[in-house]
DNA sequence: AAAGAATATTCACGTCAAGGAATATTCTTC
DNA sequence: GAAGAATATTCCTTGACGTGAATATTCTTT
């Protein structure tokens, strides 16, 4: 989940990812429509590959990258964890405060005992 | 977009995400929590201000930090274009390669016919 | 097997960002 | 207004990472 968002974190890879919904693509496509040199794409390819963002099948002498499903789905459902933020419910902080505060007075209270 | 994901791809800063996803908190009880010390936590809490990603509200001496929702619908919308990945549709990558082929076939015969 | 195409790998270098320690700010209370 | 609590900021150092250039690999074709 980590490796997923720091894998995408990455100006280039993203792209290159962004590029990838399009199709599976062999390196040196991705390189000439990005316009990126063909051994930082392999590299970042690699790194992807790592993470499990993307898959390989070699054809001659060109490998063919595709995206995989497993890392969007995880990634989707960690957002969908935060729902809550964006449906019904509006700011908590309001209700927070009034809790700090009447906490804090509390606490004044027995300081004041206290002494 | 990619600076939410630039945000996230840092692990003490996706942890207090995950814990701010609780409720709010004050930096104090992150930094607890966490076992974070305190100048970092607010450097990250910074950073995630700045995208956007937690907003601040000052009660007394403490600024209680809470997540706020924009950023998140965005990076649901953006993983949602995924979507037809990991539903429907198989592995486009046989298609694709056995397309490959052909050009490939097609390419060796006007070669052929060139020589 | 030699040549060429497509891709991968290595090495050196520069940058940027996270962590630590010390200090500055802000706000409350007495 | 001085002291203390909660947080922010600065400066420094170090490690990770992206890039570029050169080279190595892999695979096909003749």
């Amino acid at each position: 989940m980590f490796e997923t968002l720091s894998a995408l974190a990455e100006p280039n890879r993203l792209r290159i990812v962004e590029l990838l919904r399009a199709g599976p693509q062999p390196v040196g496509e991705i390189s000439e429509r990005l316009r990126l040199r063909q051994p930082q794409v392999s590299k970042h390819l690699q790194l992807l590959k790592e993470v499990g963002l993307v898959g390989v099948e070699p054809v001659a002498q060109q490998r063919v990258y595709q995206l995989r499903p497993e890392p969007f789905r995880k990634l989707h459902a960690w957002v969908e964890a935060y729902r809550g933020l964006w449906e019904a419910r509006f700011d908590d902080l309001d209700v927070v405060i009034e809790d700090l505060k009447r906490k804090e007075k509390e606490n004044a209270r027995h300081d004041r005992r206290k002494k």
